[in-house]
DNA sequence: CGGACTTTGTGACCGCGAGAACAAACTCGC
DNA sequence: GCGAGTTTGTTCTCGCGGTCACAAAGTCCG
């Protein structure tokens, strides 16, 4: 309902806080910022909407809607001046400084993940691994020494962390979740499959990759499913080449 | 995606549920497997709507309507029987069988998927490991030796594969895409940041870690503004909470 | 300097999905 | 056999998100 229009006064310090962006431009906003990091790679000082989108693999329209919610960045007959976009999605999102990560589980993934090049880019620090796996303290995995699982309330104090990556098995994901949140953690992205339960004010998103297969393989046995039909009758909303 | 239009079937209504189950279920189902599971390993034989989506941690309305999508299979005044219902799930989702699967990309985190469990568990199992790098192949991860990139057409074929995942740098993930396309596969799973571009029919789930991080950095930016907004007027909008 | 062209920003419309409420149907106790 | 209690399956409504189409606003060229 364009209750933050109001054009206020542009400026640098427009707070406006641009209060209400919806989910789906959130999760989006991400992917031009690559886009755009990208296109500034090479050498591209503007691009048009139809370009950016393109590249991010949406529409146009949607793209010019999600951006419109951080403010009127473009200038119309040219585009989008690729920096000063880049500067504003990054702003909004909040990556224009560092956060600090934890990663409790040291495990595979904890271990892929802590030396995952694109989580330390782009906005984020891990400043500590976590396992309370005996053997595993001690070993240094990525340039960081894995500390014990105890530490954890120390650790986000001292380092003022807000944003905690669980990679445990599912058995134990829960009561990870419990000490991050009790340690003053206030976002989770886990990647054990289990249903966590937290406070409200605790943000959670769930990386799960065995329902993704699940997903793929339900598509699958439908295009499976399909094509026997197809066999079957002979011509039934076809390719229609 | 693939958005599978034209509705034909309108007749059979209850029977034949086979038709257009939402995405949004589709992606719930998995979820309420697993937790089916759960239970059946704890020897309950079956359970209430009510008990099932608090363990999945959804409203139970929605729950009652995503299973009723797939058929009438609970019985009124008693709930679902477990195994039951378990296994119509697992039918529907195309899970009763196994599906085999490739990873491309052995690197740290290519290694973290091919051991994880589970993966090979719940109807997925890796038949082959792919590398473009030479100092890959031959060696052996999760007791799958690593082959080259280029048997990739051979290995579908031989393998029956129709599902690939992805998980090599975000520059060759166009490429990798392509090659699996051309080798038959229909489902690609992308944990690669990189937007693919595939042909109609193929289905592309993404699994980008530092988008997550983005968006949970995003909400962590508005809780602090807004906590500095409340402290500095002490009471603007009712959230009151 | 003005008109044609380009591209943004947004209003309108539509379909999907979430949630509440209720009728149907099954079991259990007497 | 029947009524009470329970739980499913479904209907209805509402809001979010996606797409189309167009006016606004800028550039460029003659």
């Amino acid at each position: 309902m364009t209750a933050r229009s109001t054009n206020t006064g542009e400026g640098s310090g427009a707070q406006d806080p641009h209060r209400d962006i919806p989910e789906a431009t959130v999760a989006r906003l991400p992917v031009y910022l690559r886009v755009l990091t990208s296109l500034a790679e090479r050498n591209i000082a503007s691009c048009s909407s139809e370009e950016l989108a393109a590249a991010a693999g949406v529409n146009s329209a949607k793209l010019r809607k999600d951006l419109s919610y951080l403010g009127s960045y473009g200038t119309r007959g040219v585009g989008y001046d690729v920096d000063y976009l880049s500067y504003q999605i990054a702003r909004e999102i909040g990556v224009t400084h560092d956060w600090p990560v934890i990663i409790v589980g040291i495990g595979n993934l904890g271990q892929a993940l802590a030396n995952f090049s694109g989580f330390s880019s782009r906005g984020f620090r891990t400043v500590a691994l976590l396992d309370a796996a005996e053997q595993m303290q001690g070993r240094t995995v990525a340039g960081l020494e894995v500390r014990p699982f105890a530490d954890l309330a120390e650790i986000v104090a001292a380092e003022q962390v807000s944003i905690g990556v669980i990679s445990v098995p599912a058995t134990a994901a829960q009561d990870v979740a419990d000490a991050m949140v009790e340690a003053g953690i206030s976002s989770i992205l886990n990647f054990a499959p289990a249903v966590l339960n937290v406070p409200p004010g605790v943000d959670v998103r769930k990386v799960d990759l065995s329902i993704e297969l699940q997903i793929l393989a339900y598509h699958e046995s439908r295009k499976a499913a399909e094509a026997d039909e197809t066999v079957d009758n002979g011509s039934e909303e076809g390719i229609t080449a």
